[in-house]
RNA sequence: GUGGGCGUAGCUCAGUUGGUUAGAGCGCUGCGUUGACAUCGCAGAGGUCGUUGGUUCAAGUCCAUUCGUCCACACCA
């Protein structure tokens, strides 16, 4: 027997009830062994995060598909996971030592890693927590972090099988500097940033001719570190000083001037200074023309000094590797400056030396660290890389060639954007949260060892040997996530069943941080892309469309929203309405008119439940002798299952719910509970029986078809109906049943609401009052259309008796509301006012004209006819007939009135 | 510089492979509350789909042009 729901909608009452119920009995395990799988592994969030919106979004169209997918029958799998955040959590835990007065350095690498762990353990798990909020059923029992066990196995191994490969190689190279975070960072971490800034034109003396060479820079502090100037070949005005040099200003040393094509002629005086320590295109020269490299500042941000100098030949006498190895300089008198410091005194020096020609504001674009700001350094550095050309071009192809979608399509352009134009990517970092890097140095004789075993010993000499203190970019072990989580490469059980996954669901954002990653690692070391499809969403944004940001404090916290209108409030506002890859916004209203819909939706179910006194079968239902009603209800309800489950499995979850929307709203509570109410009333008759039938069938059916979308309040409601299962999300997707559809009834009904509404207008429009009820006559040929459901007009159209007339009675007195297909006559003499009433059918007539005269010139054009497919031209015929049908009547009826 | 998004009702946005008289939510106007729901119902006003041209029987949808706006990537001595 169906059971009560509380009066008030307060889905506070069941949400985490319900949630607690579905993960204790397994429900969000796989549990459809030997079906097709369908897999999902979420995007990790990090441990140093809180919940936010974007997670929110993002979990919760990853639950949209795993629940309709394992309704669907598929062997549904959801992973959930943490990361490491390498470079953010160092930050917390270093702020956090700092407040007590402590450094890294103070309580070393392992009492420091002890702290993040810790760390890990009070805050990896808030946000897992956070997740469960939401509803996310992901399987628990499968539960990763980056930096397990089993994910560090599988970093080690990529390591050591690329650096075999020869894909992973150390070297002096340019990198991007954080003087803050004092460690290297990938190009994908830096972020540009519009500063203002100078040209500071110099003048460097040509040794050999005694002229002033004038060049511009917006960096004057680096001029230390410069060991030529560049010209280029071709530029006349240059052309005599081939093979001569400069003495660098304060230095007074002998550089020399090479000719390059990175010297643009048409930029500035066309001569470049060249520091190739700290400039990227200055490497390059550099590595062109053989330069030294000449390091000037430290890696906190400061001028060398000799104890910098020292520490670094020291360095690089133990080290094996020595190509491209920076000299350091002594910057004497601004050792130990910052750099900001030098290159005020730098300046000031120059000036006095007469160097300094004239200075030029201008605003140039500055990189910074995308964690804490802080303006990138340019710096050579020794480092490990990954090569990115060779593992790049089969993930080119894979979407290339359309195996690996992205949706929308737009985002691969994106995506083969990045993997196209990206230099080697930089994994090393200066921290000691993450993997720690697998080689192993021997000080005493030079030998290094990439191995995913610790090595001790020196295979060569026997020494003891020193693991690499830095650990990897945390999108290292993230890339490896589609398989690492699933077990590879120790335990490929999972593997075996579930990988490749599915859809990968992420925003815009982090495509070329992460998906492109992925990707390549994917293809490279399991040999198969790591999904079919990446889901792309956009940002979400607050209500004036501005980005969710702390200083800005404008961010919507997902949980506050959750208790105030309740989870499935807030899911369906993040899908309703809203197109793949496109940003969205949200606000109170939203949400408060999702907690209205859903109240809609409780309330419906309230009235369903209290008017039921029998067992129905909510799975099937016999149409034999049903009324019109009921099968045009059954009829729309059978399209929405189908268009749903077409919407669904294009991703096009927005339009998918917002028919449901409709549905639930406009058809069923709008249109069907209205039209049932009389026969509720009708206890112990056939049709009261059927009435609730209908009504447990598409209710139920209902509540299956939004679960995914609005998974608590769906349960709550499909559980007091009868029910066969357990759990509404263990129960089956609805499917579409040709033997639903009921064309000819649903024409019928159609023509009834139509009458309906015209009615309902008119009295609207007159201001007649819902008390006053009045007679309705019904003029129509089709008499068996209307047949037996006079009834609908007695409550919806407030009417106190309905008779069916094939010729018009007497219309005196009598108001008329028209449609294709009938006449109403209404007996409110006494409302009617002859000019208004005029005023009303013209105007209905005119719109009437309108259509009849632009179906008549579609099919006056002789090619529509003829190209147009046979079934729309059809359609356009009967828009014609029913037109000049409304348009007979509207004429009838005002010569009549106006012959009064 | 290269690539991309957006521009549809007062506001925020949908509009699926081109095919009803272009839709929704919020807001607005009028009416309505004795048993599903005022977190509601009924009715209504409001749009030449940024501009101009083109393809097509047919364009909000495709192509080109242009304006506005936002983003990504690149460069910047």
């Amino acid at each position: 027997m169906p059971k009560e729901l509380e009066k008030k909608y307060d889905p506070a009452d069941f949400e985490d009830r319900l949630y607690e119920e579905w993960n204790s009995k397994g429900y969000f395990r796989p549990n459809k062994p030997g079906a097709k799988p369908f897999t999902i592994v979420m995007p990790p969030p990090n441990i140093t995060g809180q919940l936010h919106m974007g997670h929110a979004l993002d979990n919760t169209l990853q639950d949209i598909l795993v629940r309709y997918k394992r309704m669907c029958g598929f062997n549904t799998l959801w992973v959930p996971g943490t990361d490491h955040a390498s470079i953010a959590t160092e930050a917390k835990i270093v702020e956090q030592m700092r407040k007590e007065g402590l450094t890294k350095e103070q309580i070393g690498r392992e009492a420091f890693l002890e702290r993040a762990w810790e760390w890990n353990r009070v805050y990896g798990g808030r946000i897992t927590e956070q997740l469960k909020k939401i509803g996310s059923s992901c399987d628990w029992t499968r539960k990763r972090f980056t930096l397990d066990e089993g994910c560090s196995a599988a970093v080690k191994d990529v390591f050591v099988k690329l650096y075999n490969d020869g894909l992973i190689y150390r070297g002096n190279r340019m990198v991007n500097w954080c003087p803050h975070c004092e460690t290297s960072i990938s190009d994908a971490e830096v972020e540009y940033e519009e500063k203002p800034g100078n040209f500071w034109h110099l003048l460097y003396t040509v040794k050999e001719t005694g002229e002033k060479l004038e060049l511009a820079t917006t960096r004057p502090e680096t001029m230390l570190g410069d060991t030529a100037v560049a010209i280029n070949a071709e530029d006349p005005r240059y052309a005599h000083l081939h093979g001569c040099h400069v003495i660098l200003p304060l230095l007074n040393k002998e550089i020399p001037i090479v000719c390059d094509e990175h010297a643009d002629m048409t930029k500035g005086t066309g001569v470049v200074k060249i520091t190739p320590a700290h400039d990227p295109n200055d490497f390059e020269v550099g590595q062109r023309h053989d330069l030294p490299i000449v390091r000037v500042f430290t890696y906190d941000g400061r001028m060398t000094g000799a104890e910098d100098k020292r520490a670094a030949e020291e360095a690089a006498a133990k080290d094996k590797l020595s190509v491209n190895e920076p000299i350091v300089l002594d910057c004497g008198k601004y050792a130990g400056m910052t750099t900001m410091e030098a290159r005020k005194a730098i300046l000031a020096d120059l000036e006095a030396g007469g160097y300094l020609k004239e200075v030029e504001p201008l605003k140039h674009d500055v990189g910074t660290c995308y964690r804490c700001h802080t303006v990138i350094e340019p710096m050579v550095s020794k480092q490990w890389f990954v090569r990115m050309e060779p593992l790049a071009k089969p993930a080119i192809e894979e979407v290339k060639s359309g195996s690996l979608r992205f949706v929308p399509n737009r985002f691969s352009k994106n995506y083969l954007h990045c993997l196209e134009h990206s230099r080697d990517w930089c994994i090393s970092r200066q921290l000691w949260w993450g993997h720690r890097i697998p080689a192993f140095y021997c000080d005493d004789c030079g030998e290094l060892v990439v191995s995913a075993e610790d090595t001790v010993l020196c295979p060569k000499c026997g020494k003891p040997m020193r693991q690499d203190p830095d650990t990897l970019d945390t999108w290292f072990s993230s890339a490896l996530w589609p398989f690492s989580t699933l077990g590879w490469p120790n335990d490929p059980e999972d593997l075996k069943t579930f990988y490749p996954t599915t859809v990968l669901v992420t925003g815009y954002d982090i495509i070329t941080f992460w998906v492109s990653r992925m990707i390549f690692s994917g293809l490279a070391h399991t040999g198969k892309k790591p999904f079919d499809d990446v889901l792309v969403h956009g940002l979400v944004r607050d209500g004036l469309g501005r980005k969710m940001s702390k200083s800005l404090g404008n961010g919507i916290d997902p949980l506050e929203v959750i208790k105030t209108y309740g989870c499935d409030a807030l899911r369906f506002t993040l899908v309703n309405g809203n197109a793949p890859g496109n940003d969205m916004r949200v606000s109170d209203e939203r949400f408060e008119a999702s907690r209205n819909f859903a109240n809609k939706i409780w309330n419906a179910a309230r009235f369903v439940l209290m008017n039921l006194d029998t067992d129905c079968d909510p799975d099937r239902i016999d149409t034999k002798d049903l009324p019109d009603e009921d099968k045009w209800i059954l009829s729309q309800y059978n399209r929405v299952i189908r268009e749903v489950r077409e919407n669904m499995d294009r991703y096009e979850l927005g339009v998918a719910v917002g028919k449901l929307y409709d549905f639930i709203w406009d058809v069923f509570c709008d249109w069907y509970i209205e039209l049932v109410k009389a026969r509720l009333n009708e206890k112990g008759t056939a049709s009261n029986l059927q009435a609730q039938q209908v009504l447990t069938y598409v209710l139920s059916g209902t509540m299956k078809l939004l679960h995914p979308f609005m998974p608590f309040i769906t349960e709550e409601i499909w559980r007091s109906l009868p029910h066969k299962e357990d759990s509404v999300m263990i129960s089956d997707y609805p499917a579409y049943d040709e033997a639903m559809n009921f064309p000819v009834e649903e024409a019928a009904m159609r023509k009834v609401i139509d009458a309906i509404r015209a009615v309902r207008n008119l009295r609207s429009e007159m201001n007649v009052s819902h008390s006053r009820k009045a007679h309705l006559h019904i003029v129509t040929h089709e008499t068996a259309t209307f047949a037996g459901k006079e009834k609908f007009f007695l409550r919806l159209a407030y009417a106190s008796g309905v008779e069916l007339h094939e010729v018009a009675p007497d219309a005196t007195g009598c108001a008329r509301a028209i449609t294709d297909s009938c006449e109403i006559l209404i007996p409110i003499a006494d409302m009617i006012d002859k000019v208004e009433e005029l005023a009303r059918l013209n105007k209905e007539l005119a719109a009437a004209e309108g259509e009849v005269a632009r179906a008549q010139g579609k099919l006056a054009n002789e090619s529509f006819v003829a190209k147009a497919p046979a079934a729309l031209v059809d359609a356009e015929r009967a828009k014609l007939e029913n037109a000049n049908s409304k348009l007979a009547k509207l004429r009838a009826a005002i010569a009549q009135i106006e012959a009064l």
